[in-house]
DNA sequence: TATTGTTATACTCTATAACTATA
DNA sequence: TATAGTTATAGAGTATAACAATA
């Protein structure tokens, strides 16, 4: 038994969700730097920035399911995004419970100049790996997202 | 120029960092629900607590430097844990500046308590991927690590 | 009755900096 | 003057649930 020790000691530098957060935390914070410097975005009012630029007119709730963010945290970016003139919106026709929101053209502008910041961001990350490990990393990463959404089930 | 197009579009669900935040939420999550449900810990309150199980006697300096807390939010954690009888201190005798911080007995059992949980959890998540599968992704996560550190300088 | 989206509220977290005590 | 740690304060983010409008 003196081996159990060993298998139940805790290294927290070791301990892979600390680890895996830590550098999470590094990532994030290279790619926020970008979008809130020169524009003053929150990381919501990004995320529905770029869901927004990818495909325009939708709805509160298919935001939501896009980038899981809750309604409410989308119905905040986007009041703030609204008043500083980024989006606009339309109530559906069809069913007038949604809203479908749409960028304006300075939303578009500053879109297409965060865009190929943040992925020139990814890009300098990524340079740590070749190609070969940049495709072992994704499907490892997907296997453990796989895993980590049936534990949380 | 037709694929500067493709290679400057954005599309979240693919881009690097986003991923990586979606994961991380998930596993971090997963080792949440360990601390907090039962103990009621906040996050910091349990990053101290590894820490000072694995090493006693520590400053919240050196705290601080080991978990990437600040030192406001290690004080914050402390107090709490003072009064929920998890730690004492006592201060340096070579210097009073410092307080140096030990688990109490309740502590130390909810310490012995915790970690065998949150490892069986890391222990399911990783179950996802072989031991071969496992190296290679802490390899892969170092590199981006060391690559991370560089970019934020 | 159920759904979309807003609003109210209270709570937690965070960031900055002023403050104390020791060195 | 510099460092360790605390406290004050204001701002940001979060969670719960009540609410209005529409279906």
């Amino acid at each position: 038994m003196q081996n159990t020790e060993k298998s139940e000691s805790l290294v927290l530098s070791q301990f892979f969700p600390y680890r895996f957060s830590m550098l999470q935390q590094m990532i994030s914070e290279n790619i926020a730097s970008v979008y809130t410097g020169e524009f003053d975005l929150s990381r919501h009012e990004w995320r529905v920035l770029a869901i927004l630029g990818e495909q325009t007119g939708l709805s509160a709730k298919h935001i939501s399911q896009l980038t899981s963010l809750e309604k409410m945290q989308i119905s905040r970016a986007i009041n703030r995004m609204k008043s500083n003139d980024l989006i606009y919106d339309a109530i559906d026709k069809n069913d007038k419970r949604f809203t479908l929101l749409f960028l304006t053209n300075k939303g578009q502008r500053i879109y297409h100049i965060l865009v190929p910041r943040v992925l020139a961001r990814e890009k300098d990350l990524l340079k740590a790996l070749s190609m070969e490990e940049q495709q072992a990393l994704n499907q490892l990463l997907d296997k453990l997202q796989h895993k980590a959404a049936l534990l949380l089930k």
